[in-house]
DNA sequence: TTCCAGGCTATGT
DNA sequence: ACATAGCATGGA
């Protein structure tokens, strides 16, 4: 893969590993909107992308690409991570399914906010959900800012069910307070089990969805979320049933530094089949 | 109608 | 430490 920086794009070229539909259809993200095949407007912060395929190429229109080329993680060697995950059984055909996966590098607070809606929710709700959130951020002319932190805590649980939060709308209200009393740039020095443990004392995070902030949030890859499709895939491999928290260790133990590539590999494989 | 959706919290053993 | 009910909501 080659990419060429301009004023207001990007160009993605020898595009064997970046498929905008496997990067946002494999559900490490819910901000962003499909406008047609191979065509999605893609939110981040105050950002916003135009994605798009052309002439064997991927064009990114944006104001500013360079944030986009860090969002893309257009500098990771994606077949590398894929030949060194050949190696291991199982994974040949999820490599081939979602060859075109990359794990962005999203703002912490929306992922946050989006794994916490998550559980027991389905993606087109969640979707719908962190859209709706949205118009309480900054207008940017044409669509929204994430809102900041101090804009989402004026934000009331009626307001938060109002816009489909359901029984989550309490918990993003206690999160959004629990995050005012903290420095969150400190968060980022905080080594793999520091992090866990402070995201677990936040409401409405638990295990797993700790995990999801882990990779999606601070890009630590050595992070492997369970949920119900890693389950059947954890079947497959080890033919045996254990609690998600051994799951998730013994993956993490058989994949080591690739943990969270292959978990996307994978789920976005199981996810799709049949 | 009932079941399910990338689970979490609270409350038991 | 492990097991289970209840949780809002909308779509199939």
């Amino acid at each position: 893969m080659n990419y060429q920086v301009a004023k207001d794009k990007i160009i993605v070229t020898n595009i064997e590993d970046f498929n905008i539909e496997h990067i946002l259809e494999c559900g490490q993200v819910f901000t962003y909107t499909k406008n047609a095949e191979n065509d999605y407007n893609v939110y981040s912060k105050n950002k916003f992308a135009h994605v798009y395929f052309y002439d064997n190429k991927y064009v990114i229109e944006t104001s500013d690409p360079n944030y986009f080329v860090d969002f893309f993680d257009l500098e990771t060697d994606y077949s590398l991570i894929k030949r060194k995950l050949t190696s291991y059984e199982n994974m040949q055909d999820a490599i081939n399914f979602g060859s075109g996966i990359r794990i962005l590098k999203q703002d912490m607070l929306e992922i946050l906010i989006g794994f916490i809606l998550s559980s027991n929710n389905n993606i087109e709700r969640i979707k719908k959900t962190m859209q709706k959130i949205r118009t309480y951020g900054e207008n940017m002319g044409g669509y929204y800012a994430f809102p900041t932190l101090d804009r989402l805590c004026n934000i009331t649980e009626q307001q938060f069910k109002d816009m489909g939060a359901g029984y989550r709308a309490k918990y993003l209200v206690d999160v959004c307070k629990q995050l005012k009393s903290v420095n969150i740039q400190e968060t980022f020095f905080y080594d793999d089990n520091q992090l866990k443990n402070w995201l677990l004392s936040l409401c409405g995070v638990g295990p797993k969805v700790a995990d999801c902030i882990l990779l999606f949030g601070y890009h630590r890859c050595t992070s492997f979320p369970v949920d119900t499709w890693i389950e059947k895939v954890y079947w497959d491999i080890f033919k045996q049933k254990k609690s998600r928290l051994k799951m998730s260790q013994d993956l993490i133990n058989y994949f080591g530094d690739l943990s969270g590539y292959a978990q996307q590999y994978l789920f976005f494989y199981k996810r799709n089949q049949k």
